[in-house]
DNA sequence: TCACGACTCCTTTTT
DNA sequence: GGAGTCGTGA
């Protein structure tokens, strides 16, 4: 039986509202995953269908999370009956929400089943191949900016294209068509796509429409201040009828306005559903009340916002330590000092400790003071495992096995290793693909376009050609198969392991790249874990033994979820490194903010699309994940393309109520009196002036 | 056709 | 400081 006496008297209007719309306010820390898994929970007591609970989130951990503290709260259903579907509500990102449906209806739109999922660097890949068409030699257009600017387009946000640069914004137009149909001959669908094609699906086909709609009568969005406008029609697609929409969120925390999310959905809220109920989350559970306060302070200088106090019973605490350093790495090995201090002095584990900092590239600067250090860390996104050559290698061979058509993965492994397909072969191969509207695929098998190369030539794409068959027939045997046994069968065959040892200087460097693909290959047959059902029901929907569906789903779930493994590293006794984007919904005892100085805490480019207020949340959920102490710092040099750059403290430092803070150097010399401290205090602010 | 070395440009945040 | 591109020599 639920207990929803153990909530707060908000918390539990929150968790009771069932039907209609409900809008819940909740600010940093004050129990959102325990009022959405409650709510959940509560609607199964009260009689409500599991299945017809959709709970969307934006990240696969929060997800997971969610789906976990539900699976304590609500009985398992009995496994003696197993015709009966055994019905557990969905909760998923919108993204593998939307894979879902895509899998059962594609076809209706054109696209084959076995279609692909583009990550950022395959979508890179094709504009970078447009480019080079289109663009004259001496031209050279930043292939991100295009992106950047085609994702705004398909997403349709407010403000799509402001502030673009107008060579940019003419380019991205230009190539706009040539990247769909480019994708679209592939067989390849991007990030946005499964969103959009979805909606696509919704209008053209009502049908499935209304079996949605039908199957998902309670709907829940966490995060709702990160929706972007696709991501808005979707929700609001599934829920006009029914009306049973309940959106979480918190308007300070919006960080994702770059990538489309409009902050006015949540604003809004009121327009597109008068009868709304909105419920308000001010109690935090998580830190004291000087951090708090601090926090409050610094967000109250952004206008557009619904107003919101949090507090605490938490106690007073310890004030807010601020460190001035002379470069990037003295601040990186001071943390590290203090991170030891109360690690040996006050038996702080390293787990309690997070280290938060604006860019990815900070990370180095610190990573290498904690291996001096010898503090174990665990790095958090970045750019880490799945960018590594050799593992986009070895996907894009089973991107290229599940579907031959698809030209990027080919083109990226065609001559890897070496296997006479040089750049000029393979530009005429594409050229042809593109005259015979085809794949380079077919181009490739066509023996019109292989008689007009050399006959060396043509024996290499020949023998390509064969080795992709032979390679992908097993998968269509329906037989069952070790998918483990078949990868490294033609790793090894193709020589692709040799070339990788062979590419790299020294031997450790090798043996890793070998390592981390076998760490790859290794998971290849694990069980697929999604407890999730499918739209249609089907509880478990995808646990087959045909070898290629096997071999998608793994694709699908890596592309969509590719912090998955890294997670499953990330337990233990270690210093967590993060970003601020990520660190959104953790939480860490001991948290130390790095590199607080103008041009990287308010980004240097926020001040060119005047986005400084968002600037000023993402420090704002910087010092809410803090429990317990936060120490912050900044420097007055900072390594930049190889050499020191001066910098200046960060505009927010203003921000923070003086009394909060103390300074750490002063600290750590000599006893202080309370004014030399205050004496510093008042240098500094001068220096900000 | 391929491997290697010089040279350039850059660096926000991510499902 | 480093990843990716370009040009050269074998």
């Amino acid at each position: 039986m639920l207990n929803l006496s153990t909530l707060n008297p908000q918390q539990r209007m929150a968790a009771e509202t069932i039907r209609g719309p409900v809008l819940i306010l909740a600010g940093a820390g004050t129990g959102k995953t325990r009022v959405i898994t409650f709510r959940i929970a509560h609607m199964i007591e009260r009689g409500v269908a599991p299945g017809s609970i959709l709970a969307v989130t934006f990240t696969n951990k929060a997800a997971r999370e969610m789906q976990e503290r539900v699976n304590k709260l609500i009985p398992r259903p009995s496994k003696k009956s197993r015709d009966e579907k055994p019905e557990r509500p969905t909760l998923c990102t919108f993204h593998s929400l939307c894979v879902r449906i895509l899998r059962q209806h594609i076809e209706k739109l054109g696209y084959k089943k076995n279609f692909v999922i583009y990550d950022q660097t395959e979508q890179l890949g094709a504009i970078k191949k447009i480019l080079s068409q289109v663009s004259a030699k001496g031209e050279k257009t930043d292939p991100a900016a295009i992106l950047a600017m085609l994702s705004k387009y398909k997403n349709g946000g407010s403000q799509a294209a402001a502030f673009a640069d107008e060579s940019i914004k003419a380019m991205a137009e230009h190539i706009r068509t040539r990247y769909e149909s480019a994708l679209r001959a592939c067989n390849a669908v991007d990030f946005d796509d499964l969103i959009l094609l979805t909606l696509r699906l919704f209008e053209e086909h009502p049908d499935a429409l209304e079996a949605c709609r039908n199957r998902f009568r309670y709907i829940m969005v966490d995060e709702y201040q990160d929706t972007n406008a696709s991501q808005f029609s979707l929700v609001h697609y599934l829920t006009k009828e029914h009306r049973n929409l309940c959106v979480v969120g918190d308007d300070d925390q919006s960080i994702y306005g770059w990538r489309g999310a409009e902050i006015s959905n949540l604003l809004d809220m009121e327009k597109h559903f008068p009868e709304v109920k909105v419920v308000k989350l001010e109690q935090n559970y998580r830190s004291t009340n000087v951090i708090l306060t601090a926090a409050n302070a610094v967000i109250k200088n952004n206008l557009r916002r619904r107003g919101k106090q949090l507090w605490s019973d938490k106690g007073q605490g310890t004030k807010i330590t601020l460190h001035t350093f002379e470069s990037d790495e003295a601040e990186a090995k001071a943390i590290v000092e203090q991170i030891e201090f109360k690690r040996l002095a006050s038996r702080i584990p390293w787990s309690q400790q997070a280290i938060l900092f604006r860019t990815n590239i900070q990370s180095r600067a610190l990573e290498t003071a904690l291996r001096q250090g010898q503090v174990r860390y665990h790095l958090i996104g970045g750019q880490s495992y799945f960018d590594r050559r050799e593992i986009k290698d070895f996907l894009a061979y089973l991107k290229l096995f599940i579907n031959p058509n698809d030209d990027i993965s080919l083109l990226r492994i065609a001559n890897v290793p070496a296997r006479g397909l040089s750049d000029v072969t393979m530009e005429r191969l594409l050229a042809a693909s593109h005259e015979r509207k085809c794949s380079v695929y077919e181009a490739m098998k066509n023996p019109m376009v292989t008689t007009s190369f050399l006959t060396r030539t043509r024996e290499s794409i020949e023998e390509f050609v064969k080795f992709v068959e032979e390679t992908r027939a097993p998968l269509s045997s329906g037989q069952s198969m070790s998918l483990k046994v078949w990868a490294e069968k033609f790793l090894t065959e193709t020589g692709y392991l040799e070339e990788l040892r062979r590419s790299e200087k020294t031997a450790e460097a090798a043996d890793n790249r070998v390592r981390n693909l076998k760490d790859l290959t290794g998971i290849l047959d694990e069980d697929n874990h999604t407890i999730v059902a499918g739209p249609d029901g089907t509880h478990q929907p995808v646990l087959t033994n045909d070898p290629a569906d096997r071999l998608q789903t793994f694709l699908e779930e890596l592309t969509l979820d590719s912090e998955r493994k890294e997670e499953k590293e990330a337990q233990g006794e270690a210093v967590t490194l993060i970003t601020m984007h990520s660190c959104k919904g953790l939480e860490f005892p001991h948290v130390y903010i790095v590199g607080l100085e103008d041009g990287l805490l308010p980004h240097s480019r926020s001040k060119v699309e005047g986005t400084l207020d968002e600037e000023r949340r993402l420090f704002y959920v910087a010092i809410t994940r803090a429990m317990q102490t936060l120490t912050i710092s900044y420097c007055t040099g900072r390594k930049k393309y190889g050499q020191v750059m001066p910098c200046h403290p960060s505009g927010f430092l203003k921000e923070l109520p003086e009394e909060l803070v103390e300074l750490g150097d002063e600290k750590a010399k000599q006893p202080v009196t309370v004014n030399t401290g205050k004496n510093l205090f008042d240098a500094m602010r001068s220096a900000l002036d």
